[in-house]
DNA sequence: GCAAGGTC
């Protein structure tokens, strides 16, 4: 009788390659699709002592997406509050995926068993539930199972092979319901607010004024910071410094109670302390104790991109390409994983061993051959990819994919060293009844410092001092300061802070970096020599247009995208049913979506005397930062007056045929735009 | 022409 046969599909061709490399012991045919990245392995295999036919192929990500049907197409086709309700389709994405779906069904129908291996996440389920379907459509009777692994280690799969559970659909229903919920705001708000404010400033052009429930919590940090620090108030402060003067060598000694705001109050203090001359300071404690500096983390995409911008000078969206580039080639590891520990059993020796042959690091990596290596172990586990590492030794690469590569190589060999060591000395002394300290630092051991020259950490020279010990100090002065603003947001910031806010995924944060940069909401700029996010004057009036409308649930903070992953996660537990969520989130977003065209006013003018001043106007005093308006020329006076007009939709009243109505009474008739 | 999420 002719074995059993099993579809292993996975969600993207190279996680099949590794899986059919372990599962046969190499020992495979591949043959190829009509994609070319995309092979189907085939080889027998043991299950449950019994010798089954295997076949793995992947996926490559998704493969349906939701849209409108074509009646919806077209912007004009129907008021945008219709998009809250109007119907969805479920479609193939693209011919590619239509070519891998095809793929699939031709091989279902031959086989009794379907397993399934996407990533183990949430977005995993649901393209595995769609491969699910794939199968069904080609063979009804076929066997479902999932395969569920936490890395792609021997052990792992082969674990997960033995036993596999089944599909979580819970959480393809989380992703269904995601999917739709973006689909209807992020169309329906994109839509009202680009024809609207088109029709009050052409000089837009084309433009497209987007929202997003990710792009707009991202430029609305952006901007918070922008305001932190423009609307910054300096504030005096005062504190008195100690400096000594021993065995060649300045000492300043900081005061512990740090600055005082209160002039006479620290003068008070000052005078007390000079009052005996000469003065007397006395120590009152010399310790050293042995201090570290940690090694890094394992490297996930967040650090990756958040490194790339601080120390390569690359940004995010550039070395995602260039990183996805060296994993295509071979040399890294996947580079979209938000793990940061290693598998206990993760073989370290072999990869290490691999670069020992390089000039720069070489002799590095030798030194750890011998030693048993220990990693830091983070929080995070993405249950699918390991941290960030070479897997090969590259030679022959230039430009940035050689800082890339390298950056990664020596984070990994970092990783797998030791901590720095040094002895940390501080040194305390009182005068009167004030306290003083100053603190030194000899490096013992650089260990992990001598292969990551990212991280600085350096000596810091204190002469000897001796308990009990009494000296009058070179100088004792008090000193006036004034508090800085903050700087404006760098990149490698604002992927933190979306990071810790939950806007986005590791895949996906500097896709919205890069859109909110694309719609000319926010533009980089040098000053000295770091780039930072500014935004725009548009970024800026959207972003005060939506806050002065004063929802209980800023669309411009992250609060309300937490909510709804909230709501995912509760679909997720089986607390809740998608169409409640669905229900909840889309009357919320279309309540709120009435509330801004009711409110046109301050979107688009804010509270400042609409009709007067348009955004341009209360912007004004920005206007050299060469914004995206001011850059396409005459914004200023051709759309002064303009503003009052109101969103408008395109249809009934088509661009420069406006009958110009509410533009200078301040009153808005919001019947034109059709949104019944 | 619009979203966010996978991935090549």
């Amino acid at each position: 009788m002719e074995s059993e046969k099993v579809l292993c599909v996975a969600e993207k061709p190279s996680v099949a390659k590794e899986i059919a490399k372990i599962l046969s012991g190499n020992r495979f045919v591949m043959r190829n699709s009509r994609i070319n990245y995309i092979k189907n392995y085939e080889f027998k295999c043991q299950l449950n002592s019994k010798e089954v036919q295997v076949i793995i192929t992947s996926v490559c990500g998704h493969i349906n997406a939701l849209d409108f049907p074509s009646q919806y197409a077209k912007w004009e086709s129907c008021s945008p509050t219709v998009l809250f309700d109007a119907p969805i389709i479920k479609k193939t994405i693209d011919e590619n995926a239509e070519c891998i779906r095809e793929n699939i069904f031709n091989i279902a129908h031959s086989v009794s068993h379907l397993m399934i291996w996407t990533d183990c996440d949430r977005e995993g389920e649901k393209i595995g539930s769609d491969i699910v379907d794939i199968c069904r459509m080609a063979n009804s009777d076929i066997v479902v199972s999932r395969a569920r692994f936490s890395a792609i280690i021997p052990p792992q799969i082969k674990q997960a092979w033995e036993s596999p559970v089944q599909l979580d659909m819970n959480q393809a229903e989380a992703v269904n319901t995601r999917m739709e919920l973006d689909l209807r705001i992020g169309y329906a708000f994109t839509r009202y607010q680009t024809l609207g404010l088109r029709q009050i400033f052409p000089e837009l052009g084309n433009g497209i004024l987007s929202y997003g429930s990710c792009q707009f919590p991202t430029l609305g940090f952006v901007v918070e910071r922008y305001k932190a620090v423009e609307n910054f108030v300096k504030e005096k402060f005062w504190k008195i410094h100690v400096v000594v003067d021993r065995d060649d060598t300045i000492v300043n000694f900081n005061w512990d109670k740090g600055v005082l705001f209160n002039v006479n109050c620290c003068n008070a203090i000052y005078c007390d302390l000079m009052m005996d001359q000469p003065v007397i300071a006395t120590v009152v404690e010399v310790v050293t104790k042995e201090t570290r500096k940690y090694k890094p983390f394992p490297l996930t995409t967040v650090e990756l991109q958040k490194a790339g911008c601080r120390f390569l000078h690359i940004s995010s969206a550039e070395i995602m390409k260039i990183a996805e580039d060296l994993y295509n080639k071979g040399f890294i590891s996947y580079p979209r994983t938000e793990t940061d520990q290693f598998d206990h059993q993760f073989n370290f020796k072999d990869l290490i061993q691999a670069q020992s042959q390089d000039p720069r690091w070489g002799d590095f990596a030798s030194s750890l051959l011998d030693k048993r290596i220990t990693t830091r172990k983070g929080k995070h586990n993405d249950q699918a990819h390991p941290p960030i590492h070479p897997v090969q030794y590259a030679t022959g690469l230039t430009g940035k994919e050689k800082t890339v590569y390298e950056f990664v190589v020596r984070r990994f060999l970092a990783c797998c060293s030791d901590d720095a060591k040094g002895n940390e000395t501080t040194v305390k002394i009182k005068i009167k009844e004030e306290y003083f300290t100053a603190k030194g630092l000899v490096i013992t051991e650089n260990n992990y410092l001598d292969v990551y020259p990212y991280d600085r950490w350096s000596d810091k020279n204190l002469p000897n001092f001796i308990l009990n010990e009494t000296f009058t100090p070179k100088e004792c002065t008090i000193e006036e300061g004034e508090t800085t603003p903050p700087e404006y947001l760098t990149e490698a910031e604002l992927i933190n802070t979306m990071d810790k806010n939950g806007i986005g995924t590791d895949a996906t944060i500097h896709e919205h970096i890069k859109k909110i940069i694309d719609r000319e909401y926010v533009e980089k700029q040098d000053l000295g020599n770091k780039t930072y996010l500014i935004p725009s004057n548009l970024g800026l009036a959207i972003v005060e247009g939506y806050d002065s409308i004063g929802f209980n649930e800023s669309l411009t903070k992250p609060l309300l995208r937490a909510k709804m992953e909230q709501n995912l996660k509760e679909i997720c537990e089986g607390t809740r049913e998608k169409n409640d969520v669905l229900t909840e989130n889309v009357n919320k977003y279309r309540d709120m979506f009435l509330v801004t065209h009711n409110n046109l006013q301050l979107l688009i003018g804010g509270s400042r005397d609409v009709g007067e001043n348009d955004i341009q106007g209360t912007r004004g005093s920005r206007g050299s930062r060469g914004s995206r308006v001011s850059k396409r020329g005459g914004r200023g006076r051709g759309s002064r007056g303009r503003a009052g007009r109101g969103f408008t939709s395109a249809r009934g009243r088509g661009r420069g045929r406006g009958r110009g109505r509410g533009s200078n009474d301040g009153s808005y008739d919001n019947e034109p735009l059709n949104i019944d």
